[in-house]
DNA sequence: TAAGTACTTTATAATGATTCTAAAGTACTG
DNA sequence: CAGTACTTTAGAATCATTATAAAGTACTTA
């Protein structure tokens, strides 16, 4: 499905260039079957484990920031020390496990039309995140 | 409506002595018409210009986390630097103005039911947030 | 009311995520 | 191949938050 070369077209493609740190990552992120929630933390430390070279901190940092903004990672509003990213970037809502503390996708299907009902004159509304809080 | 001698029979009844710093909290948080958004940070400046008497830095925090445990305020997800807490702890939402970054009350009556279609095994709903970002 | 105790406040240090810096390395262009 | 602009990197800097531990205060009970 996803290979090296997608990652690299799709890199350039975006004006990033394909560097084996950002195609590392790309992998690392992408080549999974299901969404991925993640911290830098869990990013880096996977990283570690998967590579024998050590991709620095900061490159993390960078790469991730660099996805965000080209839409390949969302970032997640949660009030947590920690900020958490998303490789799902489509239109979708979380379950927040407060026990094990980890998210779960919601699909947009799953939640059922949400009606706004007051305007804010002047402003258009860009999105609509829901987070629902579940624990045993 | 809410004086001193409210905010000690409050603080006392819910096991926390009322201090003069507590007590200068709670004007600060609560002699307010409209419900208040505020960083610890935000509160920390509002307090130094309201009082002579310096109430220190680790005492606002510990205040805010009290009250926050006695349901006094409530911390609010978004994932910005800094920890946003409301005043409002009735269940309900905000706005996000994005242009410049001030967080509006949606009551509850402002949003259609949420219908969540999804269930987790075990697992109970214990809240559900809505964020509406919004900008011009 | 005084003494004891548990709770509070405080300044300051410690922590930890994130951002900055500036030097060395690499991809791409011509 | 040389030049330039983009990248990576280690380490330092920043900044919100949390921890520490000593001094202060509220409250209890005699």
């Amino acid at each position: 499905m996803n290979n090296k070369e997608n990652f690299i077209k799709k890199l350039r493609s975006s004006g990033l260039r394909p560097t084996k740190q950002r195609i590392e990552i790309c992998k690392a992120l992408y080549e999974r079957k299901k969404t991925f929630h993640f911290t830098i933390d869990d990013l880096n430390k996977i990283l570690r484990k998967k590579s024998k070279e050590k991709i620095s901190l900061a490159t993390i940092y960078n790469t991730v920031y660099a996805f965000k903004n080209k839409n390949y990672l969302k970032e997640i509003s949660l009030n947590t020390n920690k900020t958490y990213f998303d490789t799902n970037v489509s239109n979708h809502h979380h379950f927040l496990d407060e026990n094990s503390n980890r998210l779960i996708d919601l699909k947009n299907s799953d939640v059922g039309k949400v009606k706004i009902k007051r305007k804010i004159p002047g402003k258009k509304i860009k999105s609509i995140e829901i987070l629902v809080r579940i624990s045993d």
